[in-house]
RNA sequence: GGCGGUGUAGCUCAGCUGGUCAGAGCAAGCGGCUCAUAUCCGCUGUGUCCGGGGUUCAAAUCCCUGCACCGCCA
C-alpha cells in the first residue's frame, strides 16, 4: 500500500523557535493534512536535535543538567503546535533511548559494510562550531571564521566515515531519481558539491561529552550530524524490534519518503544522510525538499508605512490561520520570500476578509434568512459543479508538487466562480417575486453554498480551524474533512444554521499601524527576547558607512582607564574619535595603524570630548576584551568596508 | 575563480518540450448590484518579456555575448 511520511528537520535546543520553524512545521502540515485528505497512511514527524557542546555549555551556564535546558525549549515548541494546530504523529527526541538504540543500529550497518576507520584528525578547533578548520580558512591570528572566536590546535583520534567511496553512487542516484532534491536548481547544486570529490567524514567526537557514546570508542560521542539525520528513522523504530512504522513508512516499495527543510541544511540531507544509508544499505529518503528563508522587507524603516516585522502580534491580532495561510500563499515554494506587515494585512483583507469570508458570509445570510437554515435540496445540474471540477483538478495537482500558492489561487478562483453566480442568479430577487418556498431558491442557494462547502474543504489542510467554523456554518460537524467529504452534494439538507461571528472581520490597516507603532514607541525599556528571525537586509547593512583610517594621533583621556582620544585620517579627512580601547593598547601601539571604523554615526560627547565615529573592535571573553580589527599597511585611508 | 539560478505590467509573480504567450492577482480608473464583512460582479490601461547579436517561416521561450542581482563551492 502506498504510503506517505514527511518530516522536519529536529530543531536545535540551542535556538528558541522562530518563523524558519515555523515555516518548515506548517509546511509539513499542509502536506501531511492534504495526503490524509486524500485517504493516504501519513505520518508526520518532527523533534528536537539536543546532543553537542553547546547545549552542554549553555546548560551549565544557567546551572541547570543539559536535559532540563531542552525540557524547557521543547515545551516552547508544544506550545507553538498548539498555537498553530499542527498535528505530528510523533516527536522525537535525541536524547530518548529508541533514538540512541537505533543510531547503534545504524552504526552497527555501516560498521559491517566497514565503512569506518579511525585515523588521526588534526586542525584548528573551534568549540562553538564543534569542528576543525584549516588553515586557509582563518585569519591570520587562528581565530574562528563564524565566531571569530580563538580555535585551538587539536589532534585525536576519530572515526571516520568512507564519504569518499560514495561519491559516484550519489551522483548515480541523482541521476537517476531527478526528484531527489527539489526545486531542480538545488540539485544541480548539490551535484555539483559531490562532482568536486568528498572528502572522508570524521564521525566522533572526544572533545564533546554530551552526545551518543560511540560504540566501541570509549570516551567518543557521535558526530552530531550522524547523530541527528538518524531521527528520520530512529522514531519510526528503526534497530527496534517494534519497526512496524518503519516497515509501513520507510523500508517498503510503495512508501514515499520526504523530508522538508530550510536550503542552508541541504547538503547534509543531500549528501551525508543518503551516504550513511547507502553504506548502511537502507532505502534512501524519496525527496529532499529545501524551502528558501523569509527575508525581512527592508525599504523603509519608518514604522508608520507598516513594516515593523512582528508575527506575534499578527497572530495574536489575526490569529493563526491567517498566518498560516499567509506563510503558504505568499512564497514561492522554493524561493525567498520577504515578510512585512503590510504584506500581510493585504493579503489579509484582500483574500480572507474579503472572498473567503464575506462569500461565506453572504452565502450563509441568505440561506437562513430564506430558509432559516441549508436549501431543502441538492443541486446537482448547475455552472458550479464544473468550477469545482476545475478547481479541484488544478488544486490536488499543485498540492502534489508542493505548489501551494497555486492551490490556494485554484481555490480562490472557485470563491470567485460562486460569487459570479450569486450576482448572475440575484437570489434575493428569486425571494423577493416567488416566495421563500421557490425550487429555484433552493436550487440556487444549494449551489452557493455547495460550492463554499468544498472549497473550506480544499482549504482545510491550509487554515483547519477555519474549515471547521465554515462546515458548522452551515449546519454540518465542525470536524477536519475526510476523502469522501471532497465530492458534490455531501451538504445537508434542510440543516439548521447557527448565527457565528464574522470568519476573519476586515482590518483597518492604518488603525493597526498606528497601535503597533504606539505600543512600539512605548516599551522604551529593551524589547524582550522574543523569538524573532534578526537577520537583516542588505540595505540595513549598507546605512552603516565603514572605512579604513589610519592613526595619526592617539592620547588617553584625562581620568579615563578606558577611553582613547584618537584622530584618524579617513583618507583626507581628519577625525576626532574616542575609543575604549586604553586598558588593552597604549598609544604608541596605535599611532600609524590601520583601523575599520563606523565613518556616519552620530556625535556623541564621552567625558567630555566629541567622538565622531567608532573604531571596530572584536569584543573577547567574559569582560569583552577589546581586539582591534586589523587593516594591513597598504590599505589606503579612506577605503569603504564592505 | 568554478558551477548554477534569476532579470516579464506600479507591486508580487505565472508562462513546460519555440507558433492565441504577452498573462494572473494586488494596486489604479470607470460602470453595475445591494444578499453580504464599504463587501461582490463587469469593463479599462500601461509592458523595448534586462541590453546586444544569432538560429528559425516563427523566440519571452533555443544558442552566443554583455550587464545586474542571488545561491552553492573554492
Amino acid at each position: 500500500m502506498k504510503t506517505f511520511y514527511a518530516t522536519t528537520p529536529i530543531y536545535y535546543v540551542n535556538d528558541l523557535p522562530h518563523i524558519g520553524h515555523i515555516y518548515t512545521t506548517v509546511v509539513t502540515d499542509v502536506v501531511t493534512r492534504f495526503r490524509r485528505l486524500s485517504g493516504e497512511p501519513t505520518r508526520f514527524l518532527t523533534g528536537t536535535d539536543e546532543h553537542g557542546q553547546n547545549i552542554e555549555k549553555a546548560a551549565a551556564a544557567q546551572g541547570i543538567p543539559p536535559l532540563a535546558l531542552a525540557d524547557r525549549v521543547v515545551e516552547r515548541y508544544h506550545q507553538l503546535y498548539r498555537t498553530f494546530e499542527i498535528r505530528n504523529d510523533d516527536f522525537i527526541r535525541t536524547t530518548e533511548a529508541r533514538h540512541r538504540r537505533g543510531v547503534e543500529a545504524l552504526i552497527a550497518r555501516i560498521a559491517a559494510a566497514g565503512d569506518f576507520y579511525t585515523a588521526k584528525h588534526e586542525g584548528w578547533y573551534c568549540s562553538s562550531c564543534e569542528a576543525f578548520y584549516t588553515e586557509k580558512e582563518l585569519d591570520p591570528e587562528k581565530r574562528c571564521p563564524v565566531h571569530a572566536t580563538a580555535t585551538a590546535w587539536e589532534s585525536e583520534e576519530n572515526v571516520f566515515f568512507r564519504l569518499s567511496k560514495y561519491a559516484g553512487p550519489l551522483l548515480e542516484h541523482y541521476e537517476r531519481h531527478p526528484e531527489f532534491v527539489r526545486p531542480e536548481s538545488r540539485l544541480a547544486e548539490v551535484a555539483s558539491f559531490v562532482r568536486g570529490g568528498l572528502n572522508d567524514l570524521s564521525v566522533s567526537r572526544s572533545k564533546v561529552r554530551w552526545g551518543i557514546p560511540f560504540p566501541g570508542h570509549p570516551g567518543h560521542v557521535v558526530y552530531v550530524w550522524l547523530d541527528a539525520l538518524a531521527n528520520y528513522i530512529t522514531a519510526l523504530g528503526f534497530g527496534s524490534p517494534e519497526d512496524r512504522f518503519y516497515r509501513e513508512f520507510w523500508d517498503h516499495p510503495e512508501a514515499e519518503r520526504v523530508h522538508f527543510i530550510g536550503k542552508d541544511i541541504l547538503r547534509f540531507h543531500a549528501v551525508y544522510w543518503p551516504a550513511f544509508l547507502l553504506s548502511a544499505g537502507l532505502p534512501l529518503p524519496t525527496t529532499v525538499w529545501a524551502h528558501g528563508w523569509w527575508l525581512r522587507d527592508a525599504k523603509k524603516v519608518s514604522k508608520s508605512v507598516g513594516n515593523v516585522v512582528r508575527p506575534d502580534a499578527l497572530v495574536a491580532e489575526f490569529g493563526p490561520d491567517a498566518f498560516r495561510y499567509f506563510l503558504m500563499r505568499e512564497m514561492a515554494f522554493g524561493q525567498d520570500a520577504s515578510f512585512s506587515d503590510e504584506a500581510f494585512l493585504t493579503r489579509y483583507n484582500a483574500d480572507l476578509a474579503n472572498d473567503l469570508g464575506n462569500t461565506v458570509s453572504r452565502v450563509a445570510a441568505l440561506c437562513r434568512q430564506s430558509f432559516g437554515g441549508t436549501p431543502r435540496e441538492v443541486c446537482t445540474d448547475n455552472e458550479i459543479v464544473g468550477a469545482f471540477g476545475d478547481a479541484e483538478a488544478e488544486w490536488r495537482a499543485a498540492m502534489t508538487a508542493c505548489q501551494f500558492a497555486r492551490a490556494l489561487e485554484a481555490v480562490w478562483r472557485l470563491l470567485t466562480a460562486v460569487n459570479g453566480y450569486v450576482v448572475a442568479k440575484e437570489p434575493w430577487k428569486i425571494r423577493k417575486q416567488e416566495g421563500a418556498d421557490s425550487a429555484r431558491l433552493h436550487r440556487v442557494l444549494s449551489a452557493s453554498a455547495e460550492g463554499v462547502r468544498l472549497a473550506a474543504v480544499m482549504l482545510s489542510p491550509f487554515v483547519p480551524f477555519t474549515s471547521r467554523r465554515i462546515f458548522e456554518t452551515f449546519g454540518m460537524m465542525a470536524a477536519d474533512p475526510t476523502a469522501s467529504d471532497l465530492a458534490w452534494g455531501r451538504l445537508p439538507v434542510s440543516a439548521p444554521m447557527p448565527e457565528l461571528p464574522a470568519l476573519f472581520p476586515r482590518a483597518d490597516a492604518a488603525a493597526y499601524f498606528q497601535k503597533e507603532t504606539a505600543m512600539t514607541e512605548s516599551a522604551a525599556s529593551p524589547a524582550p527576547a522574543a523569538p524573532e528571525d534578526d537577520r537583516i537586509a542588505i540595505e540595513d547593512f549598507q546605512r552603516v558607512r565603514l572605512r579604513t583610517a589610519k592613526v595619526l594621533v592617539a592620547e588617553r583621556v584625562p581620568k579615563s582607564n578606558k577611553l582613547m582620544r584618537l584622530e584618524v585620517d579617513l583618507g583626507g579627512e581628519r577625525r576626532q574619535i574616542v575609543a575604549g580601547i586604553a586598558a588593552q593598547y597604549a598609544p604608541e601601539q596605535l599611532v600609524g595603524r590601520n583601523v575599520v571604523v563606523v565613518a556616519n554615526l552620530k556625535p556623541a560627547k564621552l567625558m567630555g570630548v566629541e567622538s565622531n565615529g567608532m573604531v571596530l573592535a572584536a569584543s573577547v571573553g567574559e569582560a569583552g576584551a577589546p581586539v582591534l580589527l586589523d587593516v594591513p599597511a597598504d590599505v589606503p585611508p579612506g577605503s569603504k568596508v564592505k
